[in-house]
DNA sequence: AGTCCCTTACTAACCAGTCAGTAAGTGCCG
DNA sequence: CGGCACTTACTGACTGGTTAGTAAGGGACT
């Protein structure tokens, strides 16, 4: 009745993927990472791409957890949105990114990752803009256009996202830009604690 | 003693990867897009990975021409520089695009492209550090610190660059976002024509 | 005759997916 | 309780197709 093994072949997958790329992924490779066969993980998921399809869901659900937390105001928010996307995942550090990026660079193939892409974009800019527009519209912000704020940030963290996997690069550079930025337009500061 | 075989190969396997991806690129589909053999290409290049490092090669070496236009003043210099980055490679729309991307996220487990990407980057950060400092110097730019100005603006063309692969957005909405940037930062105006 | 560029034909390795079989349950009936 | 039917979760062995790379040879130009 319990039976996580799904769970269990997408965390084989997350570190098989890591270890060896998208390219060179195979079902051994995954097998080999798990406790289980090559058979077995053809039991659970038909084929290579639902396979890889439900790693990608798995992938962008742990990330929405993290984007959920509801602070007070809108600066609070926005601190924690900052958190939330330059703080390496749990597990190891810039793994989570290289195998997003891998399914990035696919997503010209495949209509699906493209999909769950874009979803994922969607939300975070409207994230920023709603959480800037209480920011302006309660006075704790600057005037600006909420949409252009919104768009510069997604931009630069999809951009710090390629210069973590391309060049090996911390996520701290590009953290600094967004708030150097976000400084200038809103009046914002990095701190939100107490 | 012409022979420009070679090239011809480089380019073939510029257009099978953009079809096919990186993934699933085979000697075979670059053998196919050009007008050889499987083992004529081997007899150019012994093995899969140095005919992959050669078009990297070559595709930077297309970058780096582009970029190299030396206008007067400082106000061109950026324009032109720009202009190089935003437009769309003469060949397909995004396939430039899509072949970098694939070959960036590869990046991880091929030391030889992160190493050629860090350079290409090097260059970038450089070439527009220096045309604001020479701007600033002039009193043609705003003051501020240039390394802030470059660092920004390499993060912005890098995560454009992931929106128009993962996504399928053009590249004007990125250019939008920096020529925002710049003109708020350095008071500098998209138009550098007569 | 030699070497340069290329072809056809091949091979050894590897991969996703299949298959037959099996051990461990689960529900049901007498 | 015990035995029967059936399901779930898996394994090890296999297959058909594909892949990078090789071997051997042919033709053209020098």
């Amino acid at each position: 009745m319990d039976s996580e093994t799904p769970g269990e072949i997408l965390d084989a997958t997350g570190r098989a993927l890591c270890e060896h790329g998208y390219a060179e992924l195979t079902i051994k490779d995954i097998a080999a990472e798990s406790s289980l066969s090559t058979a077995a993980i053809h039991y659970h998921f038909d084929t290579k791409e639902e396979l890889l399809n439900a790693f990608l869901d798995h992938l962008i659900e742990d990330f929405e957890e993290r984007l959920a937390t509801d602070p007070d105001g809108p600066s609070e928010r926005l601190s924690a949105f900052l958190e939330a996307v330059f703080t390496p995942a749990e597990k190891g550090s810039g793994a989570f990114a290289v195998a997003l990026m891998e399914l990035k660079s696919q997503a010209p193939y495949q209509e699906t990752y493209r999909d769950r892409f874009r979803r994922m974009d969607g939300r975070m800019r409207e994230e920023i803009e709603t959480t800037v527009s209480e920011g302006t519209a309660s006075g704790v912000f600057a005037e600006t256009d909420p949409g252009t704020v919104a768009r510069f940030v997604v931009t630069a963290i999809n951009g710090g996202h390629v210069r973590e996997v391309a060049l090996g690069e911390g996520p701290s550079e590009t953290r600094a830009v967004v708030e150097d930025f976000l400084e200038a337009r809103l009046g914002w500061t990095p701190e939100g604690d107490a």
